[in-house]
DNA sequence: CTCCTGTGGTAAACGGCCTTTACCGCGACA
DNA sequence: TGTCGCGGTAAAGGCCGTTTACCACAGGAG
């Protein structure tokens, strides 16, 4: 087995199994490609142009995510403080739940894995994972054309 | 950082890396569907139904991908020797050399991990990976629906 | 034999999501 | 005062997956 679908299967059932807990929890209206925007280390404060840098999307792209999540009551867009002419995203009540509600579901697969792996072994899995994603390795493949 | 970002992150970097590599190699058509039939261990002599269940994705989409790919000569759907009215994938001589290609870049990326992180704690990533794939972890959250 | 059901494949309509192309407002700066 | 860069926005188009629906065939029940 190759490195590609080692990480591409175990990512997909996660990302499937975040929406489905959340649509059953009380966040219906959330679909896949939110995640993006409300995966660690969440959007409050960040400026749009950076979350659509994290997430390896385009500004436009992420701003229509902004647009759908700001139409269902998650976020809100904001003046930045500092600069002119730029916003910041602001979660509301129910953009602070639904985060709070995706860590927890990951703090769930985390423990199961965790009991399946061993702690041991699944801290291991953590460690090696973070240093791939702090190396060279990955960002150059991330970043947009334009 | 959390698991899901861990895993997600590495996993589209290579995606987008795949892609773009196979297009400046001669595989101009190919898109980031595609690889999910060419990946390992390859559609030939697979049922489109296996396929779609391997990609964790619809019969239907599998079969547009599967059209797709016929149409520009990376495979051709024969008919199955044993079921009748079913039906079998075959790899075209492009087919193969795209698949071979994938194959090469993934050893690429699998080599410069491990320059990265070490032989041995690359493997470890891999072997810890495969222990999470063959749980029953994913598996589940990875069925689809109907 | 005929009906029914399950399996495998296919087709068309639709919607979500991303990219491309284009444009606006504003500050910096020569 | 032009114009450059930065951040954000808007609209059109395309890719991709789901939903809904249908067809062909085999195997069994009646």
């Amino acid at each position: 087995m190759l490195i590609g679908a080692l990480l591409r299967v175990p990512a997909q059932a996660i990302h499937r199994r975040l929406v489905a807990e959340l649509n059953v929890g009380g966040f219906e209206e959330l679909r896949l490609a939110h995640i993006a925007v409300l995966q660690y280390p969440g959007p409050d404060g960040v400026r749009p142009g950076t979350l659509a840098e994290r997430a390896g999307i385009s500004k436009q792209a992420m701003n229509q995510l902004l647009g759908s999540l700001e139409g269902c009551g998650y976020i809100r867009r904001a003046d930045a403080p500092d600069a002119p002419g730029a916003r910041v995203v602001r979660l509301t009540r129910r953009g602070r739940a639904a985060y709070a509600k995706i860590l927890d579901i990951l703090r769930d697969i985390e423990r199961e894995w965790s009991a399946e792996l061993g702690p041991r072994r699944f801290a291991q899995l953590k460690e090696l994972l973070g240093a791939v994603w702090e190396s060279p390795l990955i960002r150059q493949s991330n970043i947009r054309s334009p």
